[in-house]
RNA sequence: CGGAGCGUAGCUCAGCCUGGCUAGAGCACUUGCUUUGGGAGCAAGACGUCGCAGGUUCGAAUCCUGUCGCUCCGACCA
């Protein structure tokens, strides 16, 4: 490709709407154009190398037995009430209607479609296992689109699904899927490493999700250097002990606290209780229903923990309003030990079973009791893990501590089970004729989240680096005159022929500009390899050779071509 | 949805508080000349419904009301 035939607008400075580096340089080396908030188009040198993305993806795919489909975009809402996702999935579904006023929804992803053609194509067990994957637009409807193409209402995912006939072999299916990613990302040039992970609205019981560290990535990830346990925040637990019995107390007591409506006032002058020996009592609306939630005063709640155990899909904290008719006090006075209702779940965290000699409060405000042993004096429902882990804490694995840091999420598998193939009829007969539902998993990855996490991993000051196997052109031929006569032209072309004939991805930059302009832009789009064709060193029989994250090297006219493809396989 | 901020040329921004000549600068763009190894110089030129609607006023980019859009923090997030 010639520079002046494609279109590469490049921008001195970034749009003051982009915030994070990834973003500021996709939009100042032409690769994207904003239309409207969260959707973007694709300019010819970004959607080169999304497309290079995407072969990578589909030859990884292909080489472990996927088969690629194409599924419709436009979904009807019956499969969807099937599943029972067109409610649980609701927030994030567009909805839009045809002419005749029939409702569509817009596809987020596509495990009732796939479900489906397995329904009513496949049969036995002779057909399975098969995986189906495709690449294509998803639509959701973020609150809040973010970071370019970090979270857009409109991206390209891929997305897969395998069908099984038992439960190891849906197990072999995910390992499968498992080692693929590693395999991708790896070919991408990115440092992405698996975590186990919440399966979410998604449903199923096993999940990793594939992280690229990165300070403006949206998800916290706990891990181990020592042994290498990693988890989402959302799902890491650690080896942290319980709280300390002691000698068992006397009954309770009531005191008066006039005013102290938090753990920290509590802990301090004239009370002194240490908030590891507090109890905290948060309430909220479970799938609309209220409930009680103890953790030790020390710790957080982990609302996707509390989601999970409990199977509440919509969860969110009571408001003061509808606190008070409830337990007859305001937050900051609110316990579980008495005037509780008796239709009122109370779930507590695993680090307080056995906990006696705390403070919580009394349901009355102004008051707290003492002397309270959780087990002896609080009806628990049921014990969960339900605290967030915090850096230092030890390791569940090996008790060495644990670290936290900041990660984007670039593709995530997920063991389904029966869950869709259940309620869509997604059964095939066995061996023995018995009727059974087939055993799924599936599978994401976020192709043009994955292109910005390459840049936001990849880039300096001048601008992106490039992993060679995804640039838009692996190669840039810059002559620093563009008469077609001169002899950096001429020669210019030749090397284009030359590398072009060997396959090699080469632009070059005919424009006629100053050098400093075209090796700015050449480093600020940041192909892997600049030939600078310029009068120095052409009068000494040479030209410039330029990886973009190395030292330039002086190679002799003959010996360029060969430079290059060297420079290219290592 | 809660909080904060911003909408003026393709991009970055000034002007607004304290209303008043024909609405500005830099970059980018067009033409010419010079220049040519890291975002050139000079000259000429083109580019604006000041987000939109309404109001106040002799007069509104500027003040008021509404509305739409964008960004950030939070909530949310397959």
């Amino acid at each position: 490709m010639y520079w002046t035939k494609t279109l590469i607008p490049t921008l001195r400075e970034a749009p003051s709407d982009a915030e994070i580096v990834s973003h500021k340089l996709l939009l100042r080396a032409g690769l994207i154009r904003k239309l409207a908030g969260g959707v973007y188009t694709f300019m010819p040198l970004g959607l080169r190398a999304l497309r290079k993305v995407e072969q990578i993806i589909r030859e990884e795919m292909n080489r472990a037995d996927g088969i690629e489909v194409l599924m419709p975009a436009l979904q009807p809402p019956e499969i969807w009430e099937a599943s029972g996702r067109a409610e649980t999935a609701s927030n994030v579904l567009f909805k839009v209607k045809d002419s005749s006023g029939r409702q569509w929804f817009l596809s987020p992803t596509a495990e009732e479609v796939i479900t489906t053609i397995a329904a009513n194509e496949i049969n036995s067990y002779r057909q399975l296992p098969k995986n189906f994957y495709q690449i294509s637009l998803k639509f959701r409807d973020e609150i809040r689109p973010r970071f370019g193409l970090m979270r857009a209402k409109e991206f390209i995912m891929k997305d897969a699904y395998s069908f099984d006939t038992t439960d190891d072999g849906a197990m072999a299916s995910y390992k499968k899927m498992y080692d693929a990613y590693t395999r991708i990302f790896a070919r991408c040039g990115l440092k992405a490493f698996p975590v186990e992970a919440d399966t979410g609205v998604i449903g199923g019981n096993y999940s990793h999700e594939f992280m690229v560290p990165a300070e403006t990535g949206e998800n916290e990830v706990a891990f181990c250097e020592a042994c290498g346990y990693a988890a989402n925040i959302e799902k890491a637990t650690s080896g942290i002990p319980k709280t300390a019995v002691r000698e068992i107390g006397a009954a309770i007591e009531k005191f008066a606290t006039p005013g102290v409506v938090t753990i920290e006032a509590l802990s301090k002058e004239p009370y002194k209780v240490a908030a590891n020996r507090q109890i905290k009592t948060l309430i909220y609306i479970a799938d609309s229903k209220p409930v009680i939630i103890l953790i030790r005063g020390d710790d957080q709640l982990n609302e996707t923990k509390f989601a999970a155990k409990t199977g509440a899909v919509a969860v969110r904290p009571a408001t003061v309003d509808e606190i008070v008719p409830l337990l007859g006090a305001k937050p900051g006075s609110l316990g579980a030990v008495v005037n509780v209702p008796a239709d009122v779940k109370i779930y507590a965290d695993e680090r307080l079973q056995g906990a006696n000699d705390m403070t919580t409060g009394a349901n009355e405000d102004g008051f707290h009791l003492k002397n309270v042993s959780i087990e002896r004096d609080i009806k628990v429902t049921a014990w969960f893990d339900l605290r967030t882990v915090s850096a230092g804490e030890p390791c569940v694995k090996c008790g060495k501590a644990l670290k936290i840091r900041r990660a984007i999420e670039v593709g995530h598998v997920f063991k389904l089970g029966t869950k869709y193939s259940e309620k869509l009829g997604a059964n095939f007969l066995d061996e023995a004729g018995a009727r059974k539902p087939a055993v799924m998993g599936c599978y994401g990855i976020g192709v043009t989240r994955t292109l910005q996490a390459i840049i936001e991993q990849s880039n300096d000051k001048d601008g992106v680096v490039w992993p060679l196997s995804v640039a838009p052109y692996q190669v840039c031929i810059t002559p620093l005159a563009v008469t077609a006569d001169s002899e950096a032209m001429k020669l210019a072309e030749q090397f284009y022929t030359e590398l072009t004939a060997k396959g090699v991805d080469v632009i070059l930059d005919d424009r006629d500009e100053r050098p400093g302009v075209k090796f700015k832009d050449a480093d600020l789009v940041g192909f892997p390899i600049r030939i600078a064709l310029g009068e120095k060193s052409l009068a000494k029989g040479e030209v410039e050779i330029k990886p973009r994250s190395s030292a330039f090297q002086s190679v002799k006219i003959e010996a360029a071509v060969e430079a290059v493809l060297a420079l290219l396989k290592a």
